[in-house]
DNA sequence: GGAATCTATGCAACTAAGTTGCATTTTATT
DNA sequence: AATAAAATGCAACTTAGTTGCATAGATTCC
């Protein structure tokens, strides 16, 4: 475990620090997206706010983790598939948000579609969100 | 024009105030969808921006507008279509953020398409943001 | 392994975003 | 026109996010 932990980090030219592992750490071991507050939180308060702020954004530039758009106004945020590289995502799947537990999980075997836009818009990036009851929940 | 905004306060059963006037009649004159700030700004800081929170809550509520979900945090309101009420909204078509620009769109001609999801998993609502360039920015 | 260098962290102070309670004004009702 | 009901504005507050800088920690090089 923690020598993937510090693989990744190096992988990305990061140096290996504490609150790096710790926050990578949460995001592996948590299935579901994870919101500025929630790390905070499991993070028992040991880093400060604004050390969670630039570890985030630090993995978001480097295509750690990626941001999970919703109607709700919270930002979160959740690992990236592996191939996955600073600049260029390949963040082509399907977040669900249930409405039950508010948990938000990536679904990484439902593949967004791609729509036909109306002459003159192109595209770069699809994004889909869908809202409902989960497995858990059920 | 002011029939048309009198008779949506109405139908909603809200009472026809300046601020709800104003605020509704800069939805149906802009062509994209609107942020906090940029209703602040185009109403000249006429109302108090308390006053603009409430009253994209009430038109919320009401179904008479709704939340883009967008991915860079920033909360965006759009017009709903004409057969949108409290609490039924049929707002399956597909937005769009043009990088360019950075204006938000609306594309009713474009509908969501469905996704089959795990099993275990129901949905309630589909939402998809589309980025790229916009026909103006073309 | 230890010193030098470079980077990350924590702190403090700040700006921006959003909320709440209450007195006053405005709208709707009769 | 008078009354009741609701919306507004103000002030004060909470929460979210940012910036600069001194210190602590990680990496590099020998």
């Amino acid at each position: 475990m923690n020598t993937q932990i510090d693989y990744i980090l190096k992988r990305n030219l990061l140096s290996v620090t504490g609150s790096r592992k710790k926050i990578l750490e949460l995001f592996l071991s948590s299935k579901g997206a994870l919101a500025h507050g929630d790390i905070e939180k499991k993070t028992g308060e040991k880093f400060d706010r604004v050390t969670v702020y630039r570890t985030l954004q630090v993995f978001l530039e480097k295509g750690i983790i990626h941001i999970i758009p919703t109607a709700d106004n919270s930002v979160r945020y959740a690992l990236c598939l592996s191939d996955c590289t600073e600049g260029h995502h390949h963040d082509n799947h399907v977040h669900f948000v249930c409405s039950e537990c508010g948990n938000t999980t990536c679904l990484p075997d439902v593949t967004v579609p791609l729509v036909k836009l109306p002459v003159g818009f192109s595209a770069n990036e699809y994004q889909m969100v869908v809202n409902g009851t989960c497995k858990e929940c059920h």
